[in-house]
Formats: structure tokens, C-alpha cells, sequence
DNA sequence: AACTTTGTACAATAAAAATTGCATAGATTT
DNA sequence: AAATCTATGCAATTTTTATTGTACAAAGTT
């Protein structure tokens, strides 16, 4: 085979690779989080190997502020973490490479922070109702809507401890029982 | 009880229901969905009757136009439908009022069209591994990138089939034998 | 058929989010 | 301790998204 086509291959191959980044990052946005997150996500993780802000910044054609931000909402969400590289002074950043893993990752921190954020929202809640509802003093109307707010607070309730236990199912991995991964076969196709 | 009094009570009522509407609106948000989209389903929700687009705007102080644009979006995501009403002209709006379907409907209908999208793009791919495999004659580099995107692309497509049985497993209501809803019961605090 | 009413297309504007460049603090090296 | 390197805070800018006002078509009413 001449060079010229060894080349041409070659150039058509990672040029494939990059469609599998953009997939992975239009995946991304499906958990509302921003594009370039997505993209960060799937150049980090066709590269195999940690990579610096000055990598991604290059490989982005981005600024090394945006990247720092960027990898920072990452980690946050529990998609990425540092690395430190002996003898190199700058931070390497990876991401899971298990894609499901990525994929519950966003889910639960996702939905954690609602719920956390919810809690203190129905204490706040009940209490509310308690408060008006001694304050009443024989009203029909007023306490025909306290009931009917308290049936609706513990629907909420219900929906979030709901939710909770959904997240609790994800993160244990007992999903798995029900939703099995199918593990691809090793060496699929190396005979051909 | 005082005439004051009593509306004093109905008006502290009516903040919160409307501090319930904005708790709504904020889970939505997780979804990635625009902000309106939250607000209007908590308007109609707590409104417990299907809304026009006149009244939304009303409601929400914004115009009419928005209002049609975000309905459209809100039917199209499956968590609100058009409902005739006999007598008027106008089309009225109602919205799923189970936090649990609403939250599936979001899940499943945002995944459904990722699934879709990838289900494409994955063909497209083989398609091109094996044409770049026939081209190659002998070169061991190409050989070997061509393997590796071989392996990428199976751990792809057992990742999308992993969310395709999911989306299934929420859809067909199989979740709730591992993940059950827990029904507040009726009456309750009714003869407190 | 003229007149209303209703929903939405479309272009313009406002608001929000993403992105950058510069400046700087905290390390590391010389 | 001076010089260099790295990451990030911050204000300014660009880009994207949300929102509005006007206009108009389709359907309903008089």
C-alpha cells in the first residue's frame, strides 16, 4: 500500500473519532448541561490519556479560562477529576470512561441537589399551613384550602421520596438487576 | 373572625400555592427545559382546570405569542394536551397532574429522540469501519485504529441499548415493582 | 359577505449564557 | 528573591436563547 492511501486511511479514521466525540457531547446535552462540557467529555475521553487545560484549549481552539471553567462544572457533577501527572507541574484532568457510569453520575448529582433543595421547602411548607390554619378561626373557606394544600404537600412528598429512592436505586446499582448491561463480547470480530 | 382577618389568611393561602407553582417550575429546570415551560405547568397545575392562552398570559404577565410557542414545546415534550372545550372557541390547556407521569413522560420523551438520533449514527459508523477495513492492504497502523474504533463502537451501542431498555422499563411501569410510589393516604389529618 | 376572534409566523428586541482577555495570586524553578 | 509558570477571578464581549409586537390566515359569528 502506498503512503499517500496509509494516510489518507489514517486521516478518515480520526476523523470518525471526532464524530464519536461530537455523539458523545450531543449525548451530553440531554442533561441540560452546556454544549462544551459535552465536547470536553468526549475529546477527553477519545484521548485515552489525561489531558492539561493547554491540551484542551488547543484541541478546542478555546481559551484556557473557558477550559478551567468548564472542567471545574465537571467535576462538580462528578464527571471528571484531577490527575496529578509526576513531573509535570500542570493539573491532568480524566473522565469516566464507562459511559453508563457517566450517565448515573449525571443523573444523581442532578437530582440530589433538587431534592436537598426540596426538603427545606416542604419543612417550610408545613409549617406555613400549620400556622394558618390555628390562626383560622372558623372560616369554611380558609379551611377548605388548608386541606386542600396539605393534600397537595404530601403529594409532593410522595413524588420526592420517590425521586430519592429512584436515585438511591441508580447509585446502588441495583438498576442493574433490572436494566442489565449487555457486556460486549472481548474480542468481537478480531478473527474476521 | 374578622372580615380582614379571613382575607388576610386566604391571601397568605394563595402565596403559598403560587410558592408551590415556582417549586414546580424549579424541578422542571433539571430537565433542561426553558423556565417558562416550569411555570406554566405549575400555573395550570395549581389552576386544577384547563387554561387558555389568554388566561396563561394574564397569569403570567407575558404575551400571547410566548405563550402559544411554550404550549407547543410542552405537547411536543408530552406533559400538556389540548382539550376541547364545548362553548368556547379558544383552545384550552391542561397538564398531566401526577408528578410521577410528568417526570417519565420528561424522561422518556427527551431519550426516545437521543435513542433515535444515535440508532443512525452507529450504522453510519460500522458502515465506515468496514469500508476503511476493506481499504486497507496491510498497513498494521490502520489495522490496529480500526480495531480499537471496532471495540468503541460495540461499547456504543450496548450503552444505547442499555438506555432503550431503561426508557422501556420506566414506560411500561416496570419501575414502580422496584421503585414503588408510596400513595399518601386519603384523608389524612381530615378529623384533627 | 363583512366583522370578530383566535392562534401563530416572522422579524425585532431584550435577557441570559457562553466565551474571552487581562490581571493576579500562589506555586516552582533558577 | 527574581523569574517563570499555572490556574482562576473578574469585567467586557460575543453568541444564543427567550420574549415581544405586528401582521395575517383560518375559522366562527352576525
Amino acid at each position: 500500500m502506498t503512503v499517500e492511501k496509509e494516510a489518507e486511511l489514517l486521516s478518515q479514521l480520526s476523523e470518525t473519532e471526532r464524530q464519536i466525540g461530537d455523539r458523545i457531547s450531543d449525548n451530553m446535552s440531554t442533561f441540560g448541561v452546556s454544549s462544551t462540557i459535552g465536547r470536553l467529555l468526549g475529546i477527553i475521553y477519545m484521548n485515552r490519556e489525561p489531558m492539561t487545560l493547554d491540551d484542551l484549549a488547543e484541541a478546542t481552539g478555546m481559551s484556557k479560562t473557558r477550559m478551567s471553567q468548564v472542567m471545574r462544572e465537571m467535576i462538580a457533577l462528578n464527571i471528571a477529576e484531577k490527575e496529578h501527572i509526576k513531573g509535570s507541574r500542570k493539573e491532568h484532568y480524566n473522565v469516566e470512561n464507562d459511559y453508563v457510569q457517566t450517565f448515573i453520575s449525571l443523573f444523581t448529582t442532578n437530582w440530589r441537589e433538587v431534592i436537598s433543595k426540596n426538603r427545606m421547602f416542604a419543612k417550610k411548607l408545613q409549617q406555613e399551613i400549620n400556622e394558618i390554619e390555628k390562626a383560622n378561626n372558623g372560616s369554611y373557606e380558609v379551611k377548605a384550602k388548608v386541606e386542600e394544600l396539605r393534600k397537595e404537600l404530601s403529594k409532593w412528598v410522595a413524588y420526592y421520596n420517590w425521586i430519592n429512592n429512584l436515585v438511591e436505586f441508580f447509585e446502588s446499582g441495583a438498576i442493574f438487576e433490572s436494566v442489565p448491561v449487555e457486556t460486549p463480547l472481548e474480542n468481537e470480530g478480531e478473527d474476521k
